[in-house]
DNA sequence: AATGAATGAGACTTCATTCAT
DNA sequence: TATGAATGAAGTCTCATTCAT
């Protein structure tokens, strides 16, 4: 089956990242094995091959995947112009969260966390993650400097520093949910408000 | 001499973890090899499983190490009794983090979240990240209630709710000081006085 | 049109081959892989399957081509009639050796090294190495028997055993071109000169 | 069964060598599989590996031990004082050279074919052959040498030339022996002496 | 108790060949 | 006839663990 369009291959690859997904949700990338993932993807070993180099590079695919979800949280919930208050941001970003994770093929945010391990070893993976979590915290930046202008938060505190803050709600939320398991935007933004100006 | 032979037993599964604990953060836990552990421990192969049954014991060792750090945070930063701050009481925390990673015998936090990553996939480090957290979140729960008893914050809301949030600032903090790497207790600390009440 | 289209297979076919074997020169026969070959050649690998059956097929073909290499020798060399000195007609071989080594398309005598191994373990290879190599000694066992008659070396001596030892000069010159590298027909012929009678 | 002697190690260096070496006697170096020779020498995989890195190991050293074959000649057949004849000399090498391809563990000058063809796309092993070979002709100049100064081959020819030829002698024998198959030290020998001075 | 050579299942990857289009 | 994606057996090598000494 020759001459195969680009929709063909894009498709080939979505479906062993799925693959190689669904096995790193049960069994985290390391015990993952390519038979896992061949299995899984329903095609054969030379064709996996065909897609992807090594499965470092299947991982790496993987990580920016999940580690791409933030993406969503520029173009979705962070674009709004005019005042904001950083607990109405975060409120939504924490709803964002919690919907992705619900999503059919599995939680993206238990890959999230692999992703973030795997970055502390893996120079691929430190790059993809480090270039994501600094555009989104760039947005967060964007939101700080809004609510010093309209007199929300002290104007005299540099908005970077007040963005490591809002965006360290994030991991902080995530892991939570995932190693404790009793936080939920409800909860959390019910916490937000009794600690936020 | 049971009393110097356990003292010994002690003393080696000490060198083996702290062997592995070297091993492990600059390769992870899954590239990291017996045979690594072996060599680096300078031991036998055979004393090494003279003093853990498998590699799997070694990981949930060095995993309760590291989560074990937050034990002092307990023993020495959350201790106060009378009115507390919440920002007074996470910028100790802060320091403290930042104090310990810098520690000689290399960056706890890295191992931190190491074990996040195999808490999700290993139900015996689950177990023990799940427990080291949900006793660290009710310090947090006592600190919220002395702030709401003192009018700090916002009485109405639930105290657990309210430690979510103190609790997550932990995991923002050390992720971004790993993957983004300009954080610093007085960055943040700048930024939390900006937002908190 | 069944002219043209044998023409077509024949140049189609020696198409691979010069692909092939310049993939074997670099690499030896084993290293080169079919896709390597079909990169080379330029054409897709049904159509390298349309004129070869296997992998083995290119393999013998290029082995017949590199041993066919001696044929010239036949053809151009060792056809004069009359007396002719095993010096001279020894000093006309090397040349046309050196000659053919340095054509363009690559070395044919690394090719024949490589075939004399895989005919040690491929019967076909084997068939080829030997039906040619019986052929050029036949030709020698003539010059020895010429040189007999006119007096040049002892008639007592089988020509065949003559033959053996003018022949064999071929390879111990292809190996130590390739090998140790500073021989060459003029060398290679003073030294004959000395010790042939 | 720890703490082993070095004479251990040695031999079961040895026990694999022999192993691979009745292998590529069959298959050549390249149709071997690392799995031929882990059944072949009664161990196990790890252990293979435990004596050789890779199979490019194995394989240098099979090359190196059939290419020191020639080491014999040095030390049992070149050493002689006084003046020599070169015609003699190369009677005792063939003689030498079938008798060591007779001796039990397979021929040795079979491996040595199969090394002429590695050499020319791996560089240990023509390293390996250059080495041996430019020592065994360094042998082969101080005949010619010898044999100038009693007068038996003239004296106004370098003698690397002259050896190049009787070095020349040896892989012609080889090649004719396992290739044609009808060669023997008798009647080569006999074709030298009709040829010779 | 300690040693470290040995085990062997299983990991990742390659590659000659086929066949639907 | 030509294409090239797909196949899957087979290749090399690793590594957690054991056990004779």
């Amino acid at each position: 089956m020759p001459k195969v369009t680009e929709e063909h291959r894009i498709a080939r690859r979505a479906q062993i990242v799925a693959a190689a997904r669904s096995c790193v949700l049960e069994q985290g990338f390391h015990k993952t094995t390519m038979a896992d993932v061949i299995a899984a993807s329903e095609l054969s070993a030379g064709a996996v091959y065909g897609y992807f180099k090594s499965k470092e590079e299947i991982v790496a695919a993987i990580a920016e995947e999940a580690l791409s979800a933030v993406d969503e949280l520029f173009e979705k919930v962070l674009v709004t112009d005019g005042p904001v208050h950083p607990a109405m941001v975060l409120e939504r970003v924490l709803n964002h969260i919690a919907e992705i994770a619900d999503r059919p093929g599995g939680d993206v945010t238990r890959i999230g966390v692999q992703a973030w391990a795997e970055a502390l070893r893996n120079p691929v993976v430190m790059e993809i993650a480090g270039g994501k979590y600094r555009m989104l915290r760039t947005r967060f930046t964007e939101v700080a400097r809004r609510a010093q202008s309209d007199g929300t938060i002290d104007a005299g505190v540099d908005p970077e520093h007040v963005a490591q803050v809002l965006f360290g709600f994030v991991p902080g939320f995530i892991l939570q949910r995932l190693i404790i398991g009793d936080v939920s935007p409800e909860t959390y933004t019910a916490g937000l408000r009794a600690i936020l100006r």
